[in-house]
DNA sequence: CAAATATGTAAGCACCTGCTTACATATTTC
DNA sequence: GAAATATGTAAGCAGGTGCTTACATATTTG
């Protein structure tokens, strides 16, 4: 079993692309993300990018599709104190999380959009099992829109009471705020 | 009397670059908002946006600078209430509101990212207000995050229950969780 | 009225973008 | 080992972007 590194591993540099990419979109966006950015970052040639995923658009949509759904991996009950717990410890560089750049208006094409719309359901049922009132799934997306909007202020480059803020503490008010929509709390 | 319109006004054209520009960065966002397409709705040639303006980044300025605070009129007690109004009200076409074009990450140049902070700084000065808790500033940010993300998912192609709620409803809920952050509270 | 100035127009430049092509070199297959 | 294939590289294309320039025409000024 030769361990030294094969000089040419198409899956080795695949994975560099989609890794170079998932930090990438999640720091900058991915509108302000270019091909270019990716290659140099995965230490790849960018003819690389289009041969393995096709198009800026079907990586952007490989990437959603491994990650999009991390902040989904816990228990329905703790789902909302997971997901900003999460959230609030990634560093600031890549606080403007992936998720988000997906609703970003414009731009996208249908490969992309399907993953995208997939994503947001996939929040939304999993919060609204966490409320029996009728609107439930109104009182979801507000959750989930209060979610987004936190991460949105914390990336953005100005305002910084929300990275210097205490995590726990930022949840404690959150989650109290949160519970009086989803009736059951986490048991 | 010459009520009639001259065939050459700088100050008219100058406004509907203005109004052009306005719309279509709350519709599109900055980045999917191309010079030719504002001198396009303005009925005006593009260079003549040079000439007014200087560069597209300064236009965004004047913009932020003329209408981005239309949401701040509100006294103080209905801050809340009014900001959420406006914005459930407002076509879903122009759903992604001028504000929050300011918290897309990356781009836009100095002049424009000094009217972004005063901006956000005027909304959180404004929500604080309404505590005395000692992490007001903090409980501030958290609200104006929700109204930011609630802004957002409005604007998302995809996800229509908060297009389709009903404002009073929205609202209702809104302001019956955010309460208990910016009530007078215990602590 | 004539000169000076303000306003509008068409064309294009320099750069960046996603993407493609032609080719070189490593690895596998027979 | 030779042919076939997989992987890596350099260069460039077509289209879009913000912005500039050279010029035409309307309006104001003396």
């Amino acid at each position: 079993m030769t361990a030294e590194p094969r000089r040419r591993d198409s899956a080795a540099t695949r994975a560099a692309l989609l890794d170079a990419a998932t930090a990438l979109f999640a720091e900058r966006g991915f509108d302000h993300t270019t091909v270019r950015d990716i290659a140099a970052r995965a230490g790849v040639n960018q003819a690389l990018l289009f041969r393995y995923f096709g198009s800026k658009d079907a990586l952007y949509a490989s990437v959603m599709a491994g990650q999009g759904r991390e902040l989904l991996d816990d228990s329905a009950g703790r789902l909302l104190e997971g997901v900003l717990r999460r959230l609030l410890e990634t560093g600031p560089r890549q606080a403007n999380h992936l998720l988000f750049t997906a609703l970003q208006p414009g731009g996208m094409d249908n490969a992309a959009a399907g993953i995208r719309e997939e994503l947001g359901d996939d929040y939304v049922r999993a919060l609204s099992t966490l409320t029996d009132a009728e609107n439930g799934e109104l009182r979801a997306e507000l959750v989930l829109g209060w979610v987004v909007g936190i991460s949105m202020l914390r990336a953005s480059a100005h305002r910084d009471v929300l990275r210097r803020a205490d995590t726990e503490e930022v949840i404690r008010l959150v989650l109290g705020a949160a519970c009086t929509l989803l009736e059951r709390t986490e048991q």
